[in-house]
DNA sequence: GTTCCTGCAAATCCTTTGCAAGTTC
DNA sequence: GAACTTGCAAAGGATTTGCAGGAAC
């Protein structure tokens, strides 16, 4: 079985928990092994569950811990919707936004400079300044719309 | 003291209890009352005190309960921020977004019809129908940032 | 009277924390 | 060995739910 690992993300973390004083372990390597290797947005649970496959007997609280470690390493970002928390790759990542499904879940990213750009325009009227923002779009993907007008989904 | 509500949104109110066989009481009538004149971004919590200035002996279940009326009248929306939920009054009210504040807590509201555009442009382009969307962006208030670069506040 | 409300306490859900045992440096 | 990690169980915080008593229609 193929055990390849980002090399270059795997590097940023230790070199994060060195300058930190921190320990490598092998739970938390497996988590940044499959955190790294999914490439989607998963939730607590749908890494716990990819994790216990490798690992059965890494337990959600290391989970929640390490995710921590991975955001103050800059390799993973929160995205808060609505009621659950997902997490995605961010190393080298540029800045992006989001679709959700509202009815398969699926995720788009998008990026828009011009919408940043007004943003910074608006905060600037108001002598805001900024420091993140949360865009999340929600509403239904081209093959949900799809299937529910479906002749055969219709009625 | 001066008892005056928005008789408008008091109307629909009630009009939404009795089109769902649902009952008036004076604990409904007194928690619409202050959210409405309260007229901010109140979170649960925040409502729950000004209520139970007048009336201690309303329950935050209550207020929970009361809320989702008031959101499936269209008179409330929740405002999903970071932790926590916070309400605002939506009848009648054009559709905006926030600015929220990191240091003091202040919400700003913003409206950008250009910013829209752009997300319906982005959304035809990859075929999702926007249901709803949820923008806010985070950062420091002028008076915040006044604040911390005041010389007496150096260091 | 029947149906709906209310407040309390208990239950959930998600996330964090205390702690004793095990690892890493 | 000292310092850090881990997993479990318990604690937290926010919101929901079951239920018995009370109010509205």
């Amino acid at each position: 079985m193929k055990n390849s690992v980002r090399r270059e993300e795997k590097d940023v973390f230790d070199a994060y928990l060195a300058k930190n004083h921190l320990k490598r372990s092998d739970q938390r390597e497996a988590i940044l092994d499959t955190f790294l290797r999914s490439d989607r947005h998963l939730s607590v649970d749908d890494l716990l569950q990819l994790v216990q496959r490798r690992r059965p007997d890494i337990g959600r609280t290391t989970i929640y811990r390490t995710l921590k470690l991975l955001q103050a390493a800059g390799l993973a970002q929160e995205l808060a919707l609505d009621g659950e928390s997902r997490f995605e790759r961010d190393y080298k990542r540029e800045h992006h936004d989001h679709f959700i499904c509202k009815s398969c879940g699926a995720i788009f990213e998008f990026t828009s400079p011009e919408i940043e750009r007004l943003q910074d325009e608006i905060a600037a009227d108001i002598g805001f300044a900024i420091e993140g923002h949360r865009h999340q779009i929600y509403g239904f993907c081209r093959s949900c719309t799809a299937r529910s007008s479906r002749p055969e989904a219709r009625r």
